[in-house]
DNA sequence: AACTATTGATAAAG
DNA sequence: TCTTTATCAATAGTT
């Protein structure tokens, strides 16, 4: 693919298979995971070199994912599967199956997945998304008010806090004035003022979140 | 990779992850293919697209692949969990729960269950259902343009059709002014006239829905 | 392992 | 989905 056009078979020389063997590969799995996330794709990869080296990605689980192409190809094939997994996960069929269909659910209240539904069904799903969209927003905006009501009473609470701070320090002048030698005990009052205050300012970040 | 680079995440837009999806899908093979082919290696590719489509590729066989990576990872398994615990992994709990899960998120998005949620999850799932109603919607409205032109369309072919009978009258009264014995077998074609617009009658009425 | 000329893959648009 | 086109990404050949 680049300096020249190569042919797509077996590469005779050995180094130079080993070289694109590695340059490819890591191409490969770049891409797959790419896929995986671009479209939320689940995807199994599993690579064997010419030397029985193993490579392999997946993007949830590779046990998950083959077990689901397993059940896939069960699913979708009339004559003999190989039975064994299918005796084995029945019961979880039925739970993949409702799992499968939540899914598909969700999706459709997403927007997806809507050909081939007739105008009843369409207007249904459009009318559950009003209905639930206006239920979330009311709740969504109560809880707006009340973190504002909360804020203002929080605000108001510190304004008044600090009007007793203010005239607290001529309250220690006072005392001082009157006393030098009670300095250190008069300090008590004021000093309880002042952490109650940061308390309060921190339940106010805490709230705000 | 191309008109524009893009960054590698889910892509938001549905139809556009959906053409992304079968662009790289058929890319992905194509690089697997060639790995093999040029590199003499074995490979297995698995892909469940996100509506569960499956598509898959081994270069020798699915299943012979896949026991191959489980005897390679029996050998080098140093401190596998015993993969009964991985095959654990999607029992029966595990599936319960995730119906559950989901269960929760289709009650949420109808507005229930919301009790506890931060603002910053109530505007999430707000975004969400707005996200989804206007897809919805727009969907829904392509079909309601689409069944206003059909219908228009049966309308235009019954007016055609009842100009058309409106002559057959007058035709039958010719008939009858020059033989009397001739009515019973001139109104073939009127008949046949008139049986044909109620069957497509029949079909407007069908196809409203 | 790095470089780079070139082909290949693909995002966007129709 | 398919095609076309402008670009970006992967990589064959080379050092």
């Amino acid at each position: 693919m680049t300096r020249k056009r190569i042919q797509i078979k077996k590469i005779d020389n050995i180094s130079s298979r080993q070289v694109t063997f590695s340059k490819r590969r890591k191409g490969l799995f770049k891409k797959a995971q790419e896929l995986s996330t671009l479209c939320d794709a689940d995807i199994a990869l599993i690579v064997f070199s010419a030397t029985s080296k193993l490579f392999d990605y997946a993007s949830s689980s590779m046990q998950q994912v083959i077990e689901r192409r397993d059940r896939h190809s069960a699913m979708h094939r009339l004559d003999r599967p190989s039975m064994e997994l299918q005796i084995e996960s029945d019961s979880n069929d039925i739970l993949r199956k409702k799992v499968e269909d939540k899914n598909h659910e969700l999706r459709q209240l997403n927007g997806e997945d809507l050909q081939g539904l007739t105008l009843q069904e369409l207007q249904k799903i459009e009318e559950n998304l009003k209905r639930g969209l206006t239920n979330v927003s009311k709740v969504k905006d109560e809880k707006v008010m009340q973190e504002i009501s909360n804020l203002k009473r929080k605000g108001l609470e510190l304004m008044e806090e600090n009007q007793r701070l203010k005239q607290v320090p001529s309250l220690i002048q006072l005392h001082r004035q009157s006393s030098e030698s009670i300095i250190s005990n008069s300090s008590n009052l004021p000093e309880d003022g002042y952490s109650d205050t940061s308390l309060k300012l921190g339940l106010v970040t805490f709230s705000i979140q």
